[in-house]
DNA sequence: GTCTATAGACCGATAGAC
DNA sequence: GTCTATCGGTCTATAGAC
């Protein structure tokens, strides 16, 4: 849980944290380059200058706010490969494990929402931009593995492409940013039970547990 | 089929369609905001002041740039609307009409990619922006209604929430614009197939076609 | 229908006082 | 850790000549 700013002792002012709630707040708002140092100063009741005692550049600010979105999503797929995190079955199908990545990222996406909303915005035109595109594109290339292998496995249906197949799961998680509201009817575990239902029983080859379903 | 600068008669210079088209890319690589008249002026091979004979403002090029996309998608429901134009089977189901809708979006999106994509990153900070919201809001709206008779009517699962499913389900359609190039591996209609394989396959009840495939 | 020139506002970032 | 003041540059848009 990060620290926000009224828990901290004493002083007012802000630290780097505290400015970067607000920023990241304001640059999904506005957009990025929409979002002038000065009204970021005016949210946060501070001059322009007051801000770069914090951060060297507006880039900088940025930077870290997609830092923390990426950690996230890499801590998932990390996580994933990690079988013994889990109670339960001794096999584990890369079926499981992408399972365990979709729903990691469904999390991550829900409690980081304004930074991942913020990564999903980047276009790179920027130094800083484009690295957090490098650190995206490493990311997806791991789902579509894990894509590929539950293919072989036969655990998915293999007459879609494993990459089609990544890229149109995530575009669904990725699209909770545009509507989901952190208190809404919907908390992170249903959400990512309706994507899951919704992805993977398309997804999942018409064997085993559908047919038991349909005639037990 | 857009008349481009090369088939139009006689004259240099563009017309307003022709520095519609530039700008549009333009727009897309750097985003709008941090697209300037200037660059955009560079890019056309004119001075900034001749684009403003042809638009009164930049935001009038974003205005005309996003009907574009939003005539396409309203069409889409519009004629889904009307089984008379599709030839076959005479009962025409709201999981049918669905059907068309998705197929439909899927089309347009590929066929008009620049102008889709420019609409899918506007966030409302303008009054053209927040027109064209509201466009696609409503927009929004006929599709999930769509869902819900489906459900109703028993074609769709019910378990999920009319709205969060035409939320996925266009989630997953319009993060298409985020990979898909024309003259790629993938045209519109195959895109399209597989769209309606992971969607509605996971979306339909397990009954009837299903069944048959199983035991069949 | 294109150009040059420029108005007037705002941009990110810095200097230096307290 | 905050402030005021300001630098040099860029922004959208306009005026007016050709």
């Amino acid at each position: 849980m990060t620290e926000n700013q009224s828990m901290r002792r004493g002083r007012p002012g802000y630290d780097r944290q505290g400015i970067l709630d607000v920023a990241v707040a304001a640059f999904n708002e506005y957009g990025y380059d929409a979002t002038s140092m000065g009204v970021l100063a005016e949210r946060l009741g501070l001059s322009k200058s007051a801000i770069y005692h914090h951060f060297a550049s507006k880039d900088e600010i940025l930077d870290q706010a997609l830092d923390t979105a990426l950690s996230g999503l890499e801590a998932v797929v990390a996580d994933a490969a990690r079988p013994e995190l889990v109670e339960g079955p001794t096999v584990d199908r890369a079926a499981d494990r992408l399972d365990r990545v979709l729903r990691g990222a469904v999390h991550v996406l829900v409690e980081q929402l304004p930074s991942v909303t913020l990564l999903l915005r980047v276009r790179g035109n920027t130094e800083v931009e484009r690295r957090a595109l490098a650190r995206r594109r490493d990311f997806d290339k791991r789902v579509t593995a894990l894509v590929a292998d539950a293919q072989r496995e036969g655990s998915l249906r293999s007459d879609i492409d494993a990459s089609v197949v990544s890229r149109l799961a995530f575009g669904m998680i990725n699209s909770i940013v545009e509507w989901y509201r952190p208190g809404g009817r919907e908390n992170a575990d249903g959400l990512a039970d309706d994507v899951i239902a919704i992805a993977l029983d398309g997804l999942r080859m018409p064997t085993s547990n559908r047919v038991e379903e349909l005639l037990g």
